[in-house]
DNA sequence: ATGGCTGCAAACGTTTTGCACTTTT
DNA sequence: AAAAGTGCAAAACGTTTGCAGCCAT
């Protein structure tokens, strides 16, 4: 699991001061776990938390947090960037649904395969995005009704 | 091998006109392929070939080659958005330099064992996107030495 | 001749920035 | 007290759109 106390240990080890936005925000990221947020999500349930909360102050932070890889950024849909908090005992992809937006996690995870046949040129691998497009379940079944 | 003729007749057939705008957008990317690259790049080289080219035909002709599935759409720097042309016999993957943004080609894929895993679910995989970060060969060096 | 395509300029939504002020350390 | 963080408003950026005219079929 992932704790808070933590992460803000972390924060503070690299000179980042705990306000209430960051911290509302971290929360808010917790609190959903296995989903990516829009930074629109973020910043509405962050006011929920905090009322004062500034959307500047939400991307500020995200980009923080992106840089020190607590957080991973993703653009599925186009629109705006989503993010998801990272959780090193849980690592997971995520399957992305064409009709209806849903995501679900996957909790397999290929990239040791990946990492020693580019290791061989010399590549050294941090960071990876692996995310599968197409019809969930539910959708599936409309799209065959109609 | 892409042949310019077929892409050109599967247009035709799906009620598309051949024009010398989207002609030169898909030859741009023929000579580019196993490179990402950006809309302003493809604009820029499009221009080359036939300078009246205007940015927002380079949009609305990127926006209906993925359509068709022609086109892979990315948005690796989070900037702006990536294209790279679709070879049926010759897919692959990136890995991208986070220090000087070079991408490689990995030919290695390991979709299959994902889906099978998915398809349990019901969800039926359609597409997907894969991309390693990290250093390359020189980036690394230069990241030892200092 | 028709319908699709283009160039242009303006509009749009997301993200970033400068600055004065506030908060954490 | 110093440094980092914030809110606000304005600017910047990539992308989309409406429209009049153009071009491929």
């Amino acid at each position: 699991m992932i704790k808070i106390d933590e992460i803000e240990e972390s924060l503070k080890n690299k000179g980042y001061k705990l306000t209430k936005q960051r911290n509302s925000i971290i929360e808010v990221l917790i609190e959903n776990i296995g989903k990516f947020l829009s930074v629109e999500d973020i910043y509405l349930k962050c006011k929920d938390k905090y009322p004062k909360t500034n959307l500047s102050t939400v991307y500020r932070n995200l980009e923080i947090l992106e840089d020190i890889n607590l957080v991973h950024k993703t653009n599925i849909t186009g629109a705006s960037a989503s993010y998801e908090i990272v959780c090193s005992d849980c690592h997971h992809h995520h399957v992305i649904c064409k009709t209806c937006g849903k995501t679900e996690v996957i909790d397999f995870c290929p990239i040791q395969e990946f990492t020693s046949k580019v290791a061989e040129d010399g590549f050294l691998v941090t960071d990876h995005k692996i995310e599968l497009y197409g019809y969930c379940k539910n959708c599936t079944k409309k799209v065959i009704k109609e």
